[in-house]
DNA sequence: CTTGCACTGAGGTGCGCACCTCAGTTAAGG
DNA sequence: CCTTAACTGAGGTGCGCACCTCAGTGCAAG
């Protein structure tokens, strides 16, 4: 048997009541008596029951993803994800909801964040970009006692506030090592394809990519990034003209998580299945790419880890625990072919 | 508020103490009720609440691992995790323990299985060797109620147990595929190591690493593996005499999770930074070995990831739920050096 | 000495559920 | 008709803990 707070409470040589008041952080508890109840904890290995605790608090965790509302296939995977954690976390009394804002304009990001209140929600994982009004609008979820996590998206890291994401300059980093690696000898041009280059992601994926081309793969002549605006019709436009202008280019990176648009637009203008291509995010374009070897790597993040990291954090943070790093870190995920 | 059992009896139109028969399986529940029941949770969205079943059913979850006594790095690895996650599912009241055995005479582990009761343990994670009579224990094991995972090791699959880890024949594959595509030019010879050719894990990931060659890079040539039996001298021994013979050796393979005295020996035969190395499992040489570029890639199963997995599993299966599939896939890492 | 305040312990209630008992109802079989 | 077995509902207890009330106790300032 586990001792239980009963058994504290004699080992301690206090009541119930005050080992209540020392283990909840109550007023009138004198030093003398937190010093031994803590004493007592360690002496007899006391572990509060969570599943207790929380059916005593009658506590529902209720926790919200705030994602953008354009995007493609992965912002699927992700929402895909938050409902299925819905379902399986209901019995451990977690709610998990997600709603789709437009993140182009900060202010409209920053404006819902106002409207959340600390009644009806524990904590809240935002994947938004860069900007001081969500910051500051982040910020004051935060005083207001609401939790946060910011997903996967490329803020600078907060006071307060967790990261769920991988280091983008780390990942772009990887990627420059496989396409180094995968063309020794050297000599051709790599083409780098982004939605845009305004979001923290593709800039950091960038420097990572370029500071190993440049230290370690120098004969692979790294072309300017292009950005396809998410728009097909550009992205057919931009390409074609590079590869015209490049007659030399042996690899390709996709910055962005949407890889779908670039790469069919590179498809047209290329053997593709001469050319390296490495791209992010596991979806199902990317995984069928894989499969008929029309891509050569993905760097990818697993969603399914991203959302339960996120939930886990929040879990935490809300009873007032410390997150497990070393269960937190998100792997930047190398997937060829043969490892999907 | 969520929906108590309470308001399932209302709502089905019976009362608490049949709702309690229904949910619990118990007899004396006519099938009338037991449709009405289960209509009424479909119609209202009952949840059982987990905590709350498990401090009524007062039940503290004990969970083995079975680990080998001998091996080295990643085995500790192993054991640190199991420790790990024993304090931090403390609070959840789950214990969970790891025992040491020889698994060199499979009769030592039958034996031991055999001495495991229903009483003590509730489920059990075994990394043993492939062997009948183990097998033949792991059944008693799961007649006995108590559950049975198989934890890394190379058991055929088993009914009624659960499998944590990877696919190693996958496993292979993929390093079959970075030594090749890191030596676009094909010419050269691959050498294989592994402590022994008799693991279930070793024959595998032999199976898919040459099946990938023969396919995709035809123009590398395998030489048979050598084994060490993880004597350093022997290592050295078979090594040097392997680079003897074999003039334009390109690239290593290390079968076994244990790199550590195959790298040693074969940095005493060759410029080791001109080989491509890869090896398995993620320990504090391999990670030393790939920051210096000693070694050039890791196929890594994450152990605390399979820890994890494996606990999940069990106490999933403990309370009669089926594990989430999507969730316990442990993924083949490949590392370099930029995503450790 | 009294007053006031910081502290303490005893005890109660309830969270959602499991598990038990027992009186009572219904329906089938003879 | 009665017997029997299958079923049902009402109610109680306890799991470990949070949260509350209230009657104290001791100690220091006035």
């Amino acid at each position: 048997m586990r001792p239980t707070a009963k058994d504290l409470a004699k080992a301690a040589g206090v009541s119930l009541a005050t080992v209540d008041r020392v283990l909840n952080d109550r007023p009138n508890a004198s030093k003398k008596s937190v010093s031994k109840v803590n004493e007592a904890i360690e002496r007899i290995g006391f572990v509060r029951n969570i599943a207790a605790v929380n059916l005593a608090r009658n506590r529902i965790y209720k926790f919200l993803f705030v994602l953008p509302s354009s995007g493609d296939q992965y912002l699927r995977e992700l929402l895909n994800h938050v409902g299925e954690s819905n379902k399986n976390l209901a019995s451990d009394m977690i709610d998990v909801d997600a709603v789709q804002i437009s993140v182009d304009d900060p202010h409209d990001v920053a404006n819902f964040l106002t409207t959340l209140n600390s009644e009806d929600v524990d904590g809240v994982a935002i994947m938004a970009p860069e900007s001081p009004q969500v910051r500051d609008a982040m910020v004051r979820l935060h005083d207001r006692g609401i939790k946060v996590v910011q997903f996967l998206s490329g803020q600078e890291r907060m006071e307060n506030t967790d990261f769920v994401g991988v280091d983008n300059i780390a990942a772009g980093a990887t990627a420059g090592r496989i396409i180094g690696r995968f063309h020794p000898d050297g000599q051709g041009q790599v083409l780098i394809i982004s939605e845009t280059m305004q979001a923290q992601d593709a800039i950091e994926r960038r420097i990572g990519f370029d500071r190993i081309m440049n230290q370690k793969f120098p004969r692979l002549k790294v072309l300017p990034s292009l950005e396809t605006y998410a728009s097909a019709e550009r992205a057919a436009d931009v390409i074609e003209r590079s590869f015209r202008y490049n007659s030399n280019i042996v690899a390709v990176y996709v910055l962005s998580s949407e890889a779908k648009v670039p790469v069919s637009a590179v498809s047209k203008c290329a053997a593709i299945k001469d050319l390296t291509i490495v791209v992010h995010e596991r979806t199902p374009f990317t995984e069928q790419s894989i499969r008929d070897e029309t891509i050569d790597a993905i760097i990818a993040q697993n969603p399914g880890h991203t959302v339960r990291s996120a939930i886990r954090i929040l879990r935490a943070r809300t009873d007032h625990r410390e997150p497990l790093a070393s269960q937190e870190k998100i792997r930047i995920e190398v997937l060829f072919k043969e490892n999907l």
